[in-house]
DNA sequence: GATATTCGGAACGGATACGAAACAATTTTG
DNA sequence: CAAAATTGTTTCGTATCCGTTCCGAATATC
């Protein structure tokens, strides 16, 4: 898909905007960066590969997957095979979250 | 423009992972909301009016742009008509930051 | 089996954000 | 011109987030 610079930012304001308005509970960046890739990057997710994956130190990611877990987002799994490692998994409440979400973008990208 | 949900959502996490590899000074939501509407709706804009399109108080409105000119993003002016008032204006370096931002959101929107 | 390595998280200190209330400066109203 | 209203900011207390460093548990290595 080509998008101009205008379509581009038309897009990122009218979610983002929106999203603002209506007081939602704001995610920080990185949060929102685990969150959808979690939501849409093939699992298993662990901390490390995030952290690694999004450049990010393994305390943020911790710290974002509390944060994120709090609000029932995505959910803790202790890995069997591996029981250092902990599991990322998606929760459904995480999927409406990110449906609405992309409702708002889907929207945007209308007006413009 | 029609996007579906995996469009758009791709979209979204394509430019905000990048955005959060590149450990850019990362703008909160309120910020970036004001940001992008400074500079792609029309002029003029005062801390009222922004507060109330973004439906968010003064206060929030005068730390956000207080964030933003310590960036060189945008640029306070005393309106000489009505002195209690204040006009934001764009700056140069708010163009270039936003051109790249939109840079970004093309990459993720020609990947997906 | 003792030592290293790897994993996620805790602890600490500093920076930044927030809402609500109070404020100074200016303009409008009576 | 005095009182009220409007505009943007400051203040205060609180909450959140960040990077760095360190730690305990589990696994791998020798």
């Amino acid at each position: 898909m080509e998008l101009t610079p205008n379509q581009a930012l038309e897009i990122w304001r009218g979610a983002i905007v929106e999203s603002v308005r209506r007081d939602s509970p704001d995610l920080s960046a990185r949060q929102m960066a685990v969150l959808t890739t979690v939501y849409l990057q093939p699992s298993p997710h662990t901390v490390r590969g995030l952290a690694d994956s999004l450049n990010v130190s393994k305390p943020a990611v911790t710290r974002a997957l509390d944060r994120l877990s709090e609000l029932g987002l995505v959910r803790r799994k202790p890995d069997e095979e591996d029981r250092r490692s902990v599991l990322i998994q998606r929760t459904v409440k995480g999927s409406v979250y990110l449906t609405e979400f992309a409702e708002l973008i889907i929207e945007a990208a209308k007006a413009d």
